[in-house]
RNA sequence: GCCGCGUUCGUCUAGUGGCCUAGGACGCCUCCCUCUCACGGAGGAAAUCAUGGGUUCAAAUCCCAUACGCGGUACCA
């Protein structure tokens, strides 16, 4: 079995794209088989610099290793269509000596016209063979004018040798079916000498021996043309199976307007290639729920090794799926904690190595003090060690504004009177307290203080919190203390006591 | 318009004629934990299986029609 995954090289990688690199990745290492990555360029007009780069970093990132590639070789090479255009001009002779193409002069304005016209009377717009009924004298004069031409493929007339129709089993959708008269003589050589996708297509996945081809939906109505290719050169004709499309929250087709396409962009924000790779084989594919009692809890997490154990065609889905991002999440947020857990080391040096590249230089002086900060933000940080900076924030601003309403908390049942008591009992029962390094006895230490003010443990460890942070969201307050150490907090404490004083 | 493909909770899905009073997951809601957020735990709401006809003792599952959605309709892939 031979895969292929031949993006364009027009940007970035589209998720779309990458899933279907993945089903081809599975599919293939699933059998013990070989997965090709190509490049088809064929279109001049459409190709980026530093694309194919792109494209080769991304998959490299994804985990997806192919077997043959323009970086890695291998024995079917060159894998970029732009370097094989005398193959497809040579195949594309032979279709004109078989009659299976033919040349054709007309002119963009000449099509367009003609595809108005048949709008206009509610037909199918489709070439209407202007020229393949040039004689062999008129295509002559015109060559030797010079004139521009394509190539176009000559599609058999219905009720011929071959019958009315072309069907095929299709892997996912099983009986696909096309009439003859639906099809159009598709361009197969464009005027610039390049192919298009059609004829690229056919020669290269021929002759680079491919077994199965697993692509978008988006290609369905043209794989007719493809068999047809297959079946005048005589050639074997792989499978075919065409994958559900991957849409927008209101089922439109996946597009950039209504969130990020491009697997960068989720890489660049910090999802793992695990989750993202896990949540897109899910995205129209299931392993199926095989023994699972009614009332069990299917698996939602898969690791790559998994999915190429579980991975088969029959079981990718025939219908689009909406990319829900905050699935997504989800799954990144197991992801992470699974790495996380499984990474050997100490809790503070984990999330010392997960996090320092995304704060600031200053921050990373005290690195004994960073690990407590870390360790008190916690799961935060293993969920997105790119937001660590904002939680942790509070931490290192030398003084920061509290307002009145923040620390006078009516839901908390805090007022002004309440927090300036409860923060100045506090206080002065921990300045005369020494074992900040543990967080149990702050504990006992501050619910005696909590006990004898005759206060609910909200009214006193609200204000005390709002004191030591400055924010309305934060670790809880034996964490900060504990983190922040004696001589911090007191300082800070003392601060709030004073504000609160002339606020009264 | 024409051609093709599809349709199970809001979303991803389990389901291949009786195990379905349709299961799980995300999200949402409630409660618990708790000084706040997050984490974690326990519950809950949520799908007349697109609709209408068949076939069958029995249909989400098979057949037909309709509706709706999507894709294609390029010298783009």
């Amino acid at each position: 079995m031979r895969t292929r995954f031949p993006p364009s090289p027009t940007g970035f990688l589209h998720v779309g794209g990458l899933r279907t690199a993945l089903y081809n990745f599975l599919l293939a290492r699933k059998n013990g088989g070989k997965f090709i990555f190509r490049i088809e360029d064929t279109d001049q007009k459409r190709a980026v610099a530093g694309a194919v780069e792109n494209l080769i970093e991304t998959l490299k990132w994804a985990g997806l290793s192919y077997d043959e590639g323009p970086d890695v070789g291998g024995q079917y090479g060159p894998y970029i269509q732009s370097e094989r255009t005398n193959l497809y001009k040579k195949y594309a002779e032979k279709l004109v000596e078989m009659g299976a193409a033919y040349p054709c002069f007309c002119t963009a304005e000449r099509l367009d016209q003609m595809r108005k016209e048949q709008e206009q009377h509610k037909m199918a717009p489709k070439y209407d063979r202007h020229c393949l009924h040039l004689s062999k004298d008129e295509i002559e004069k015109l060559m030797t004018a010079k004139t521009p031409f394509v190539l176009r493929q000559r599609i058999p007339d219905s009720g011929g040798a071959h019958g009315g129709s072309v069907m095929w089993k299709d892997l996912i959708r099983s009986a696909v079916t096309f009439k003859y008269e639906t099809i159009d003589d598709q361009v197969l050589l464009k005027s610039d000498g390049f192919p298009t996708y059609h004829l690229a297509n056919v020669v290269d996945d021929h002759l680079m021996e491919i077994t199965h081809v697993v692509r978008g939906e988006e290609w369905l109505s043209s794989t007719p043309k493809h068999i047809l290719l297959y079946k005048v050169f005589g050639w074997k004709i792989p499978e075919f199976g065409h994958l559900p499309l991957l849409l927008n929250k209101d089922r439109s087709k996946l597009s950039k307007r209504q969130g990020d396409v491009a697997v960068e962009d989720y890489r660049r924000k910090g999802y793992l290639p695990e989750a993202v790779i896990n949540f897109i084989a899910l995205l129209g594919w299931h392993p199926g729920g095989d023994g699972v009692a009614k009332g069990m809890a299917t698996q939602e997490i898969f690791t790559l090794e998994e999915l190429i154990q579980k991975f088969s065609l029959d079981k990718v889905h025939k219908a689009g799926a909406v990319f829900d991002i905050e699935k997504l999440d989800w799954v990144n947020w197991q992801w992470r904690r699974k790495k996380f857990e499984e990474q050997p080391g100490e809790k503070s040096e984990k999330l010392l190595g997960l996090c320092s590249e995304f704060l600031p230089q200053e921050w990373l002086a005290d690195k004994e003090f960073l690990k407590r900060c870390l360790i008190t933000i916690g799961e935060k940080a293993i969920k997105n060690p790119q937001e660590a900076p904002e939680h942790l924030g509070f931490y290192f601003k030398k003084s920061f504004e509290i307002a009145p309403e923040l620390i006078a908390n009516p839901k908390m049942k805090v007022d002004m009177e309440i927090a300036k008591k409860a923060v100045a009992a506090v206080a002065e029962s921990l300045e005369s307290f020494d074992n900040f390094t543990d967080q149990e006895a702050l504990k006992i230490r501050t619910m005696e203080v909590i006990q004898k003010l005759q206060l609910k443990n909200g009214q006193v460890l609200w204000p005390t919190r709002v004191a030591l942070t400055g924010e309305a969201f934060s670790p809880g307050v034996f964490e900060v203390l504990w983190a922040l150490g004696k001589e911090e907090s007191m300082r800070r404490l003392k601060a709030v006591i004073a504000k609160c004083k002339m606020l009264l």
